[in-house]
DNA sequence: CAGTATACGACTAATTTGGTCGGCCTTACA
DNA sequence: TGTAAGGCCGACCAAATTAGTCGTATACTG
């Protein structure tokens, strides 16, 4: 419930593992599964899928793999899990395209997509690159990417 | 992805409408059911759970049903959720507990855990008051609950 | 060409959620 | 005092979603 799908994490995990070996032209997905002991098939579906969207650049062949296709602190945690889980709502009524008919009387929804955007914003505010950073984390009075917003 | 369950959803319009109808002492699910097409089963359950951690009062017998066990102001959407679904962490790992032994390379959990908590303190601040208040949504600078938190 | 890698779709398995059923206990009130 | 409206509870089944596998095709390197 609320939670992240575990593709969405193995995503995340891996943008991250990318981000943290810049110099290698490129990893293969089994290089990246085997690091953290995901399925080497799945994470390859799930970085086909990152490539489509253009988050991370392909190589195929030997000595293929992937790379991050922009810098880390240009790609959000948001866009990430966009891609792989496609587009979240937290309200089970999508709202936007004809609403919610079977239950006219809800108005439930309304102030649920405030939360809804309020998340995605938090999501849009992470790189893969603060994901990187944080990995030594007993770090002060750190401040940036403030988010603030009326409920 | 990253949605309320069913559930959740049915519970918090059920606590919507008894905080709608203050005057009558006490609601049956089937009334709340019928209101809003939910099956009354469902939400019989439902509604006895949110009796059992204290959101709902209820009353056996003739005209017996449920009402709010404390004003609407006193209940945040984030109770009504952990009721219902149990605790909730965005990652899959629940890290108190033993943390993710399978993948102790990982560090994602650790930024994301703060998206968590940034996801629970909006939840909190939002009481099933203000979805009633909502009900008619167009008021102007409204500026309530204003939620700030670095990542 | 051989070998290593991505690409993609279909499929199955596992897990979670949604929903139902049946029996029991409590209370109002006729 | 008995009966019907209602809550309470656990077991159970059904549907949906998610996780993971397999097979095959294609692309690149040397
Ligand atoms: S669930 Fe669709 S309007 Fe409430
Ligand atoms: S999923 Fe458990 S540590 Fe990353």
């Amino acid at each position: 419930m609320l939670k992240l799908t575990k593709k969405a994490d193995y995503g995340l995990m891996a943008l991250k593992y990318l981000a943290e070996h810049p110099e290698t032209p490129a990893l293969s997905a089994k290089d990246v599964a085997d690091a953290y002991g995901i399925p080497a098939q799945l994470l390859a579906k799930i970085l086909q899928r990152l490539t489509k969207t253009g988050l991370l650049r392909s190589q195929a062949g030997i000595n293929g793999g992937y790379a991050l296709a922009r810098d880390a602190r240009q790609i959000s945690a948001y866009e990430v899990i966009l891609a792989i889980d496609g587009p979240f709502f937290i309200t089970s009524c999508t709202k936007g395209a004809h609403g919610c008919e079977l239950t006219p009387s809800c108005t439930i929804k309304e102030p649920l997509a405030r939360v809804n955007e309020t998340i995605a914003g938090v999501l849009k505010s992470i790189s893969i690159h603060d994901l990187v950073e944080q990995e030594h984390p007993p770090q002060g009075g750190d401040k940036k990417g403030l988010v603030s917003l009326t409920v």
